[in-house]
DNA sequence: AATTTTCATTTGTCAGACAATTAAACGTCT
DNA sequence: AGACGTTTAATTGTCTGACAAATGAAAATT
């Protein structure tokens, strides 16, 4: 833990390093309070807001929180699940918007990955998750529903079906898959006639789900794929078409 | 994106905050480079380190990159998969070991995402995927092969059997299931037969993505999940047993 | 004994300074 | 004019010193 060559550059990224390998090692266990910064600096031979800076590049990965005062510090995070969450779809979407991931490899990812939980899910969901399930089904058959609250609803829909599997590393894993759709599904612009189908499939996933019936869950998974991968493709033809046709091409 | 309410605690982490939206949000593109630290401590109205805490904690989830010089400053990153992939082995890997995830939850979270691959894979592998599960399959069957050395190329054998998948998106997710296991594993002692039966598993995997045939692909995997599951199980009861045999229960 | 006050410790922030780096602007020589 | 070396300005990286705010512990008081 005390590396440090003598390149004076990236001082704050290696003393990062250091406490982070620590953490991970284990030498420095959950909830274990670090030395202060004054300490700190004086073990790694630098200046207290080079500390600083690497304790906030910490502290961004939530690998530390600090507390001022007389026994304040900063002490090693207990990182959970429900924060992971947060850090995996920023990351995600990013991802997706940074990289022009077509809507087709995004789309396919999610509902892969979706079908793996479908059996455990069978297995497992519990009322509450039936219920959400459920709810989140009928209010996307509320007319009036605006396209982005309607894959908000989607989302909710899907979220209660992976964590219906009781598996907190699935629910983790998938939480980005899931998520970071999102705004590549709100490009779409659904249809009454194309809302009703999903419905249906989202009904029939439940109901395969309350009778236990993996394969059933899977097939109708498979079919929402299908039908979704059809939607996106016949939405972008079209807009193309629309772009390319009495407008002209080329645009700002 | 000015955002700064006026309370004077936190400063950095509202800072970090107001750009990492404005990155998200697109308001920022990938290459647009930042006002310098001095023009932003006077936008925000605080000092440079409390900009430059900000910036590290940006840094630190590789939203931007730095360079110093005249025509430096900080600019927003493209954020890559091959990046996001050692961020995201961190987080899992962390997640299981802080709390106290069983080798179970993991083993059933990385087989079940590991078989929505397997008719991808099926589909698209290259030769060159093939060729590196079975250098992979024949390292292992090397004698002398230490455990730990047996689990990396156990690893690097289901990252070539994921990538088949030809989905960057999946790859990406897989990529925390697969590797936050390697500890776990490394728990385990592999006998002789158990690695004989592995790598049979193994090499019919490779056998069933070469002949294209998902279905067997799934198979197979299904029953290495199945007989790792058996094996963790059986070690650790024998552990367990040890522990609570001839030396009595209890330990540091 | 209970309560209040004081105090020491620690993080959060600020101001100013200098070193290192880098590319552009400038000047010089061929 | 063009090629090449030099200067210069901008920017990040780091350091020093300082003060404010929070917070729990110790001391003083009732």
């Amino acid at each position: 833990m005390k590396i440090d060559p003598k390149n004076p550059a990236d001082l704050s990224a290696q003393i990062a390093k250091a406490i982070r390998d620590a953490i991970i090692s284990g030498a420095l266990p959950v909830d274990e309070r670090l030395p202060s910064e004054a300490e700190l600096a004086e073990q790694f031979a630098v200046s207290r807001p080079t500390v600083r800076e690497a304790l906030k590049r910490l502290a961004a990965q939530a690998l530390i929180r600090t507390q001022r005062g007389a026994t304040g510090g900063a002490f090693v995070n207990r990182l959970r699940f429900e924060e992971a969450y947060g850090q995996q779809i920023t990351t995600s979407t990013l991802l997706l918007s940074m990289n022009d991931v077509s809507f087709a490899t995004a789309c396919e990812a999610r509902y892969a990955l979706e079908r793996a939980c479908a059996p455990l899910s069978a297995l497992r969901r519990t009322a509450d998750h039936l219920a959400t399930m459920r709810a989140e089904a009928h209010r996307q058959s509320q007319p009036g529903l605006t396209d982005e609250a309607f894959c908000a609803s989607d989302v909710a829909f899907h979220r209660a079906l992976v964590d219906a599997a009781g598996n907190p590393v699935l629910s983790y894993q998938l939480a980005g898959a899931v998520e970071a759709m999102q705004p590549l599904m709100n490009m779409i612009t659904f249809s009454a006639r194309s809302r009703e189908r999903i419905i249906a499939l989202h009904t029939a996933i439940a109901d395969a789900l309350e009778a236990q019936d993996g394969a059933a869950a899977d097939q109708n998974l498979a079919a929402l794929a299908t039908y979704t991968q059809e939607l996106a493709q016949s939405v972008f033809a079209t807009r193309l078409a629309a772009r390319n046709g009495p407008l002209g091409s080329g645009g700002s």
